[in-house]
DNA sequence: CGATCCATTGATTCTTATCAAAATAGGTGG
DNA sequence: CCACCTATTTTGATAAGAATCAATGGATCG
């Protein structure tokens, strides 16, 4: 089992996350890292979960991007909510069997079965916080739709996944790598591919961010989250 | 109390809806009925819940409309989901005790605290339905949102509106009664006023819909359903 | 009767979509 | 290493959709 503390960069994401979340014990992050260990591996254009189907268990995403979608009969997609490593692809809940979204592989990557919280109940509150932000970053994306122009929407959304991958410790300071391409962020955003390009080349031009080669970064943070003018959640408990 | 039956018309809202998620016992029926019976009243634009407040009670909508609602710093204003009577205006979880969303009473109105689903076992499962359809709705919105057009926003969000008022015995036929004003809807669809205005107008002279003195009716519900394609969750248990 | 809220209309501008094509990059097999 | 293939980004020209600004009408209410 791979060494855990604070001054270590090769910590799982799943655990960095759900330890930023909430505090985990030693039991817990033992249970992460087994169920890490024996991830299932899945590639790029995979549905890994069918809308209308009963989830059977809750899944982990550990490595790789994946999305929540739904589709139109005439090919419209929209893409409701990206999934990081150590977000939930799937919650089981005894209320809730079905899966109200489909949810796609954007690369390949990995998952798992998350470990049962009553098992190990320092995983719980995590689990809560988790599942609290699903719901905030679902509000985030109503307010992008419906309200922030297509500048807006570009600059609000990377700085959600800036922030985000930042509780998985694949962010600093409004930079990160990610596989999008423009055209996913157009299913995101509710915009053209070619719309989306001309915005983002706006967005260079004006110095607000780069982008090459899967690289991001936004040159001003501060200043985005300032514009968009919209309090996120705060996550107050301290690292693992 | 008031009589209960398949054949009466003046069940409570709040007990037709849960009773529609799910069958409802004797006691279900009763708590409910004196939580009714304690309603405490609001009026139009008052601010029923405040976001980033902590939630005490889940409070259950007894009449009147309200609405989930984000605002942006300049005014801009996004109604995230419509409250109808039956609606759960706030839910308690040791979860999730800060709201996410202010809530906004559209028009005068009634609410009550949720009796305790472990003191009424029977509520548990209408609660679960209640709390997947809220999750099922918000992802409708954000398909909305992000793909259809004004025109199909319009008859997309009138037929959610419709099949949730049948729920609560508020609605036949794609017929129902509203208290919307086109500034709501628009606040809702991401449109401006305006634009509803025309875009309803086109509506009614294509002959899809008529509205008249706060009365809708949706021409033919069953081509709305079919045309924007979604799948939406069917209730598969028995009413009340 | 004035005040207010809401629906409606017109004229115009701005944003975003559409259609089509070219350029670029990455990967594969010969 | 090159030729080819595919996916992605970029560009241009044009059209459609929706916003904006401003004003008028209709109702309702005290």
């Amino acid at each position: 089992m791979k060494p855990l503390g604070k001054n270590n960069v090769t910590v799982e994401p799943v655990i960095r996350r759900l330890g930023s979340l909430a505090p985990l014990d030693g039991p817990a992050v033992t249970a992460l890292q087994e169920a890490v260990d024996g991830a299932a591996s899945f590639s790029a254009r995979q549905e890994l979960v069918r809308e209308g189907t009963e989830i059977q268990h809750s899944l982990l995403l550990v490595q790789g991007w994946a999305a929540r979608t739904r589709c139109l009969e005439d090919g419209r997609r929209q893409i409701i909510h990206f999934l990081l490593p150590g977000d939930f692809i799937a919650v089981a809940t005894a209320d809730r069997p079905i899966a109200s979204s489909a949810v796609t592989a954007l690369t390949d990557g990995k998952f798992c079965a998350a470990p049962d919280p009553s098992a190990f109940p320092a995983l719980r509150a995590a689990y809560a916080v988790s599942h609290a932000l699903d719901e905030a970053y679902l509000l985030g994306q109503i307010m992008r739709l419906g309200r922030l122009s297509a500048h807006e929407r570009i600059q609000d959304l990377l700085l959600e996944l800036s922030d985000r991958l930042e509780l998985a410790g694949m962010a600093q300071d409004g930079q990160f790598s990610t596989p999008l391409t423009q055209e996913m962020l157009a299913d995101a955003l509710g915009l053209t591919p070619v719309h989306v390009n001309r915005t983002l080349q706006q967005a260079r031009q004006a110095g607000e961010l780069s982008w090459r080669n899967g690289e991001v970064a936004l040159h001003d943070p501060r200043e985005i989250r300032r514009k968009v003018g919209r309090l996120r959640l705060r996550v107050s408990q301290p690292m693992v």
